[in-house]
RNA sequence: GGCCUCGUGGCGGAGUGGUUACGCAGCGGACUGCAAAUCCGUGUACUCCGGUUCGAGUCCGGACGAGGCCUCCA
């Protein structure tokens, strides 16, 4: 089965073929951890899972290496500790806020049904290796010093800007950003900036300062993954400048013509037809989400557009993706297939085409119905699980439902009860008033026969 | 202003020049005391204008519309 992927730099479709079959290497743009991950931070999470699942699926389970950061240096971290914790040390302040917002990273991703990463590095555990990097670059003159900064030298590198398509002539004459005095080229961007007493900072050949905002990338790649590798994720945005500075500093620091060889971008989120921004109040997080929905329901309703399609993400979709789970926890939940259906796979072999695998789903699910066979049925709770459903049982994912409205459960017990026995009576008028009664609590009932002693049951569930 | 995506039925969303996507909703039927759930069946589309072609949703050009990046945003 040949894996397609569409490649920011050839921005074609292409045959992926890795370096090292057995060690396949992928790197993934990961929080910067100063507040809670909102929806579109959860769209690269979900999306390069599925790669990751699916890369493990055609290479081994442990042929796959992929790391995903944590940036844990960074001004707004900065600032967000200043606010929240006035009263301590910066230092201590600033490792509140950090590990308080990976805590909450952490469970909200694994909340959205995906593996851990192989390897989730820090980048303040790098510094050591971003040092080196810079040091290299000086040496090979792609950058220089200038009053406590260092910069990358951009005119020094013939194709800057081959990822993002940007010629650099153009990208001067529109650039709207102040060009401080130390920079020798517009375009130049900073390796290191020096800290104040008040900053977090390391002591460094160019004294004490903290890292530019593209560096740990560079450093941390390297590290985990080598000077080259096979594939980069991120979002769209950051294509331009953050990878595009990336390249440049792997690059020229380790002198190849690629430090990925594919690079895979996920489109951008709206919220209802609007950008999500905290000015329009549709700001949502995954941690709110996840108060109202499952985490199943958040991810399928990501999976249903395909990643480099930008995704509306509405009220209307979770309640569909919903309905559709528990359509298929009804059906497959309790089955025990592990393995994935061919056509499933096949789908995600073509650049990962999630509404293609989605609609192989259905046809699994429509098959199993037509033959009454069980692999079909086999097949498709099979496929589930390997795109990380069906971390629940059938009951437990039908008890969550309930567990989202605020009934009292033996109350609506005992009228269904009464019900049953008005019914038993014939007496059809009382049956209908507590059904109206328990749909005035916001609930449905359903009435089910039961096919081995033929005994009339009866369910409830919040209505939808 | 520069660069880049995208415009498919009521909605979501696939479609690599040549027979049905698929799902949801709707509608009809079965089942049910009546419902709900379930099962069976079913209609509706390719933004507009040109061009290439025997044939275009699919290729080319233009118009209109939507979104993104160029500001340390996934």
């Amino acid at each position: 089965m040949v894996l397609k992927l569409y490649n920011t730099l050839t921005r074609e479709k292409e045959d992926f073929s890795p370096i090292d079959p057995a060690n396949v290497r992928m790197y993934v743009c990961g929080p910067t951890v100063y507040d809670f991950a909102h929806i579109g931070n959860a769209r690269p999470v979900i999306v390069f899972d599925l790669l990751f699942r699916l890369l493990r699926h055609l290479y081994g389970t442990n042929a796959v290496t992929y790391v995903r950061n944590i940036t844990d240096v960074d001004d707004k971290i900065n600032a967000r500790a200043a606010r929240d914790f006035p009263g301590l040390p910066l230092n201590d302040a600033i490792r509140q806020v950090t590990s308080a917002t990976e805590a909450q990273f952490q469970a909200d991703v694994a909340a959205l049904g995906t593996l851990a990463p192989t390897v989730q590095p820090r980048a303040t555990e790098h510094i050591a290796e971003m040092i080196a990097i810079i040091e290299r670059l000086i040496a090979s003159g792609h950058a220089y010093a200038a009053e406590g900064h260092v910069l990358f030298d951009v005119p020094s590198m013939a194709d800057y800007g081959r990822l993002s398509r940007r010629p650099l002539d153009d990208m001067i004459a529109g650039a709207r950003v102040d060009v401080a005095p130390y920079k020798r080229g517009e375009m130049d961007f900073v390796l290191w900036k020096p800290s104040t007493e008040n900053e977090p900072g390391w002591e460094s050949p160019w004294g004490r300062g903290r890292p530019g905002w593209h560096l740990e990338c560079s450093a941390m790649s390297w590290k985990h993954l080598g000077e080259t590798f096979d594939i980069h994720g991120g979002g769209i945005d950051l294509v331009f400048p953050h990878h595009e500075n990336e390249v440049a500093q792997s690059r020229c620091a380790f002198g190849h013509d690629v430090m990925a060889n594919v690079w895979m971008h996920n489109g951008f989120l709206q919220v209802e037809g609007e950008k999500m921004s905290k000015s329009l109040g549709n700001f949502l997080t995954i941690n709110q989400l996840l108060a109202d929905w499952p985490g199943e329901v958040l991810r399928f309703t990501m999976m249903k557009t395909h990643y480099r399609q930008p995704i509306d993400w509405t009220v209307k979709s979770l309640e569909e993706s919903w309905k559709t789970l528990d359509d298929w926890y009804w059906f497959a939940g309790d089955v025990p297939g592990t393995r994935p259906a061919k056509a499933v796979v096949e789908a995600l072999c073509d650049d990962l085409s999630t509404p293609k695998a989605i609609a192989e789903l259905h046809a699994l699910r429509n098959a199993a119905q037509r033959t009454g066979g069980e692999g079909a049925r086999d097949a498709l709770a099979g496929s589930l699980r390997f795109l990380g459903f069906f971390a629940d049982t059938g009951e437990a994912w039908a008890a969550r439902r309930k567990s989202a409205v605020e009934v009292d459960v033996a109350a609506v017990e005992a009228l269904i009860a009464d019900r049953l026995a008005a019914r038993q009576a014939r007496n059809w008028a009382e049956s209908d008033r507590i059904r109206d009664q328990l749909t005035a609590m916001g609930l449905v009932i359903k009435d089910a026969k039961d096919p081995a002693t033929g005994e009339m049951k009866t369910t409830w569930e919040p209505a939808r």
